[in-house]
DNA sequence: ATTGCCTGCGTGG
DNA sequence: CCACGCAGGCAAT
């Protein structure tokens, strides 16, 4: 199922760099090294739908009505009141930290990480006693960069890998079904803003999306879209926390930490997983 | 659909 | 306090 994605990723990356051409499916599996049958067969398995109707939720068009639909309804935002739409999406609770008092308090921390193969390529996880801590994708050209990162941001916490203990927890956050959604609690750091941030970001439901300038207004700091995407940015709990459901205005996708064509086909899925419940 | 100009704002020194 | 850079926005083309 995983190194699934590394064709995926290779496909919507061709789709990508050439969209004014309305590539054939036959194209894109050749530019993927695979048969078009494969492919096909190789995107049913993966989103559960047609490569053809997949792909159409790789275009700007259908960013632009998943924004403006919004719209329509409200732009002032209420965060979070489309219960009845929401499918595969987990229930997370936050706990933030500022710097400052980590400093003091957080010491003898223990973190247990590991790397697990997931939907969307593989995943570095690290969780404290209290709550997950980080999710990163790992770009297989920095393989080191997460926990790289996960000690700048513990210096004092006790490090350790631990695969066992983080397998079933990947398990669950990447295969939790619509049905047993699961629970999870995240224990993160950051600035007032950048909390702030992050848990308008868990109120986004799966298979929708917003602008950066309506998280904006959504945390009562319209005119701060730019400052909001760079706390966006700074996410440092991928997936749970859905950084990838903001996208630019325009329709256009804007930047992701992990990759472009990740964002893309994290969010194709969602969209993917959302049609197959709610055709038409 | 693409380009370039303009901006406000949080962050770090 | 100031300078910096940014995962944006918008208008013009």
């Amino acid at each position: 199922m995983n190194a699934d994605y590394a064709k995926i990723e290779k496909a919507i990356q061709f789709i990508r760099g050439n969209l004014q051409s309305q590539p054939s499916l036959e194209e894109v599996a050749d530019a993927v090294g695979l048969s078009s049958f494969h492919l096909q067969r190789l995107f049913r398995e993966w989103a559960g739908i047609s490569p053809k109707r997949f792909l159409q939720f790789l275009t700007v068009v259908h960013a632009k009505q998943l924004l403006s639909s919004l719209n329509v309804l409200d732009t002032t935002i209420e965060l979070g009141l489309s219960s009845q739409s929401r499918l595969h999406d987990h229930f997370v609770t936050l706990e933030a930290v500022t710097p400052g008092e980590f400093k003091s308090a957080g010491e003898n921390v223990k973190i247990n990480f590991g790397i697990a193969a997931c939907h969307f390529g593989r995943a570095f996880i690290a969780a404290t006693g209290r709550g997950v801590c980080q999710i990163s994708f790992l770009d297989e050209n920095q393989p080191g960069e997460p926990l790289q990162s996960l000690k700048q941001a513990w210096p004092n916490a006790a490090i350790v890998e631990n695969r066992a203990l983080i397998a079933p927890l990947s398990d669950s956050i990447f295969n939790s079904d619509a049905n047993s959604p699961r629970k999870f609690h995240l224990q993160v750091q950051g600035s007032n803003f950048q909390v702030k941030v992050w848990q308008a970001l868990l109120k986004i439901p799966s298979g929708t999306v917003r602008s950066y300038q309506q998280i904006a207004k959504a945390i009562d700091r319209p005119s701060a879209s730019r400052a909001v995407a760079n706390a966006i940015g700074k996410n440092p709990i991928g997936y749970l926390i859905p950084c990838h459901r903001v996208i630019k205005s325009t329709g256009l996708l804007g930047g992701y930490q992990w990759g472009m064509e990740r964002k893309q086909a994290i969010l194709s899925w969602e969209a993917a997983q959302m049609d197959l419940r709610n055709p038409g």
